[in-house]
DNA sequence: AATGAATGAGCCTTCATTCAT
DNA sequence: GATGAATGAAGGCTCATTCAT
């Protein structure tokens, strides 16, 4: 609304230094990461960063409430959905994959940063991630009451162990390689759903 | 044997500073672990320090080079046995969990802090990881060959599936939890053999 | 203008420390001085003089452009002057003695720390001592030309001979000695043209 | 003598310090040179070094009496010849130039770090300067007396006037200029001695 | 709404010197 | 004669944050 608050091309202070943060953080880590850089990576300065946002350590916060929302508002969809138990725990389980492909910097700065983060929003924090685990957890429970999934491993470890390798795709996962990001999702909800058999 | 270079219960001034510095990174990070308070942690002084290691970084790398040099011994030890390749690999796999979650601090460092690196060192690490990595998929595409395990998912990505849930195992890894290390590492084994079965 | 900036007499913080740098750089050698010190002499802290200057070195070379920036505005006024070749490269002679004299803190510096600077700040400050070397020996040059100077030695060799004994004048001028600033001044410069003489 | 103090080419330990030091004083200056260095560049350790010399300092120190021994003697020598007084000071005058050019290192560190010894060392320097630089001046007061050389500038500044030039050596002479040392020494004598024409 | 000068604490590293062996 | 581990003080520099304007 504010002339003031966009650059030429209409976007809004807050958002521009959001985005500045994240790719800066993702590149080369919270801490290595300097608020003189972020705010000339926005194109403004300190004195505007500080009208926005209380702290550098809020920038980060902000970064991880964004993609907490987008995952969850995902996986309550797919979850909902109106299909057998073990459509939706597939795709579910590639649907995130590729989200986290798609947002690989956020991803990255998750994992990395994560105890950068004051005691009280770490647990903020590590609260939102319970509820996105609990919701995933809720599939496979389903799948296995109903016979559908092997009961062998309880679903706590299977959540643990599939959002695991997800976790790390920052790590692995390449662009220039063999597959697109949904032909790897579909093959990492494969290897779920296969240890899943009964 | 020289007695100025350990203190009253023996350890060596290096060993005593890689322990003091593995312990810190892993609680506060790499960044938010100064020097001073190592050498406090050790017991030295800075000066003793820069002796024996010319940088903080190269301390970091020491951590990275011993988990490595250690994983790495296991794993060939256990892939060189003389037993069904499902049984090697389940060793194998169990085998990682376990050593990881002894050496916890060390898995959560690497994962959180191997960016801090410089290229090269970097690049070093990475190299000595690729050797684990085609160690341990050269077990899979065995078993893949013979017709033991599925060919549904390339050997590549089911080891980066694996890893990945090992390498975040500092995440979700409780020592309160239900399983014993041995027991959770059976159970995780056991997913990956299960996605494997033909 | 802003309060800030300056302190109670007034000056501004840039030149504050540059004033304190110059004469801390001339009294114990430019390693020797620590930035605390300067930021001391100053009344500011180091923020401050990180704010106004990138390094050390900068601050170095600040001391070094001023100097030269002086200098190469006087040479050029005595040089341009209308008078006979003989008495403008006397008055220049005389005033190089004069002006390092009054700036004998600057000049002290030049000589004794000009290695300290990078190659690449070395070589800005000896490209703008040239263009000062070269409008001077087109003075001596312009005398042999006209037969008014003697041409037994080269114009280079001339100028080299007479600023040898100008920068080393912090080494050997005592504020106590016999001569006024400005008849030392026209002793060297006669010592100058006596050896011009044809 | 001891077997220990030479190495393989037979120079003794002292001997071997003092050329690293001069060479890296020279290079880098006196505060930029540290003792590690040093000891490597000889081929020695530290214990070594404080086993001949008692401090960095000391060996700063030694290369100032070196070179002043040296120069002082050929200088006698020049003064105390049998020739005329304007031949004896063209020779003094031009020698001093060539030996300075010879031992260019330690002319460059001469006036670049003599402000580092501590205030008694320098005084001892100053003084072993000032009998040079008053045999020197001997020579012009004799010519002057005799009606060689003319009185219209005092001995004293003659003599700062051509020692600041040679000092200034290290700054601008180039070995692959167009003139050969001795060339360059019989050019400076020649403009001293032009100067003091009557 | 936004500026940017200034703070002050802290960081990694260097280094001359000592001393037990 | 010579070693090299260890000290302890200092050095240059960075940075998140504040605040008068």
């Amino acid at each position: 609304m504010a002339a003031r608050t966009t650059d030429g091309n209409g976007v809004p202070v807050p958002q521009r230094l959001l985005a500045a943060a994240t790719r800066l953080f993702a590149e080369r880590g919270y801490d290595r990461t300097s608020v003189q850089e972020i705010v000339e990576a926005a194109g403004v300065t300190k004195g505007a960063l500080y009208h926005y946002f209380g702290s550098k350590e809020d920038l980060l916060q902000e970064v991880y409430s964004r993609v907490l929302r987008l995952q969850q508002e995902r996986l309550d969809a797919f979850a909902d959905a109106d299909a057998p138990v073990e459509e939706r725990l597939r795709e579910a389980a590639a649907d995130v994959v590729v989200t986290t492909i798609d947002n690989l910097d956020d991803a990255s700065i998750f994992f990395r940063s994560m105890h950068h983060l004051s005691p009280e929003k770490n647990k903020q924090v590590r609260l939102e991630r319970r509820r996105y685990h609990e919701r995933f957890r809720a599939l496979v429970e389903e799948g296995q009451r109903t016979g559908v999934f092997s009961t062998a491993t309880s679903a706590d470890l299977v959540v643990d162990y599939h959002f695991g390798s997800v976790h790390h795709l920052s790590t692995w996962y390449r662009p220039d390689g063999p597959l697109t990001p949904r032909e790897l999702a579909e093959q990492l909800a494969d290897l779920l759903l296969r240890a899943l058999r009964p």
